[in-house]
DNA sequence: TCTGGGGTCCTAGGACCC
DNA sequence: TCTGGGGTCCTAGGACCC
């Protein structure tokens, strides 16, 4: 017999800040997202006063905030991708098959632990866990992903571990699990089952119309059906190249010129082209975008977006930038107040199998340029040495007032600890 | 004043080919 | 009067995830 686990820390960005601050024990924190825009993390304190909304406005919380003494931080991604490493590599030590499915959740495939007391491995993974790293996990374990999901949901309002391995036990749960709630199942679709009747994860599971199912929530809602009913339809997967990879972000304050548009595209060229080369692929075209501020609507709105397509297969950011660049010369228009800005790259394939221009003998690439740059930005930190086009001043830059140290990553950052005499 | 970012998968429909 | 059929590839858009 086969079985799935599920772990996913809880309340993760919080629970990091937390670790370096017991101070804040008890008391509600949360963690706003890029730009200090709204808030994408809560502590279980915080959903207790109502702060709990994904992506609810910082603005509009603020009264809240100030009410509950509520700690707040801007997302520090350098110490949650440091914090998140060390987690997977415990969990390493509890399963040969580990998918790791975002920055807090991880899948653990269990195949011939038939005659092991899974509550009590499940209850280890999270001691260890907890001791080892200061973040607390819940585990949820049964026979298929999805099932897993839902494990997983009841573990986190449990005792931290949930297993459902028998049918009868299923059922019972299922009955009372709200079909919105199922892993895969949104919004749209949710609606359109509650539109044939079904309310809870048992009605989708016994609803006997496959079709009907097929044409309304495609494959991937027959599969979700198919797992409910402990057929495993979704296998462990490994990490593959990223397909796309883009990168974009909010302004920190109103741009209107097109020389700060140029500056905020390059470094998104430089980010996106630094991921793209990290896996070792090349892409064939970039699209550059810009636009407005849809939450003004009292504003004149706009959307412009564009793509170049290069001869050969690229990841030399300067070359992303010259072809962002010359978009932008095709889409910027005068008298827009913009707020956001991104650069995607398309067609990436392995570098290896880069279709070299006939034309094009020498190269356009600089790849030792490239190269020399990333070493030194990863030694001496990011943004150490990067192309003038990404401006100086960078007014526009994305905000974060309340980021907190980068404790695990940087020497200069580390923990301080004073000791009384 | 102030509203995130980065991905994946699936499908329908158009373009194109023989 | 009457104008095929089958296949592949690509892309845009929808839905979903964390």
């Amino acid at each position: 017999m086969r079985f799935f686990g599920l772990v996913d820390c809880n309340s993760f960005y919080c629970s990091c800040e937390r670790v370096f601050r017991p101070d804040l024990r008890g008391r509600p924190v949360i963690v706003l997202s890029n730009n200090d825009g709204c808030a994408i993390a809560f502590s279980k304190e915080a959903k207790a006063i109502g702060i709990g909304t994904m992506c609810e406005p910082y603005f509009q919380i603020k009264d809240k905030i100030k009410k509950y003494n509520v700690a707040v931080f801007s997302s520090n991604y350098t110490l949650y991708d440091n914090m998140s490493r060390r987690v997977m590599e415990i969990l390493r030590d509890f399963t040969p098959r580990l998918e790791i499915y975002s920055v807090d959740e991880a899948f653990l495939e269990f195949d011939g632990f038939d005659d092991w007391d899974l509550n009590e491995y499940g209850a280890r993974m999270r001691r260890e866990i907890l001791r080892l790293t200061g973040i607390p996990v819940g585990v949820g374990i049964s026979k298929t992903k999805v099932l897993s999901k839902v494990a997983n949901k009841i573990a986190k309002k449990k005792t931290g571990v949930f297993v459902m391995k028998d049918e009868d036990h299923i059922d019972d749960v299922l009955k009372t699990f709200p079909v919105k709630d199922i892993w895969g199942i949104g919004h749209a679709s949710a609606n359109k089952l509650h539109m044939l009747g079904i309310k809870t994860a048992y009605e989708f599971k016994i609803y006997k119309d496959e079709k009907l199912i097929q044409r309304m929530l495609t494959k991937t809602g027959r599969e979700i059906q198919d797992e409910l009913r402990g057929i495993s339809c979704l296998s462990m997967e490994s990490p593959e190249d990223k397909k796309n990879i883009g990168a974009s972000r909010s302004f920190g304050a109103s741009v209107y010129s097109k020389q700060e548009l140029r500056e905020a595209l390059a470094e998104f060229c430089t980010l996106a082209g630094e991921k793209l080369r990290r896996q070792q692929s090349v892409c064939y075209s970039v699209t550059a975008f810009v636009h407005t501020n849809p939450f003004k609507e009292e504003l004149p709105q706009y959307y412009g977006v564009g793509s170049r397509t290069f001869s050969s297969g690229t990841s030399d950011t300067f070359r992303l930038i010259k072809g962002c660049h010359e978009v932008l010369d095709d889409i910027f228009k005068l008298g827009y107040e913009y707020k956001k800005a991104g650069v995607l790259l398309n067609h990436i394939v392995p570098q290896g199998q880069n279709q070299l221009d006939l034309f094009d003998q020498q190269g356009q690439d600089n790849k030792k340029i490239s190269q020399v740059v990333d070493l030194i930005n990863k030694k001496f930190g990011q943004r150490t040495i990067q192309s003038a086009s990404c401006g100086i001043n960078q007014a526009w830059r994305t905000v974060a007032n309340f980021r907190s140290s980068k404790y695990t990553t940087s020497w200069k950052e580390i923990l301080r600890i004073k000791l009384d005499s």
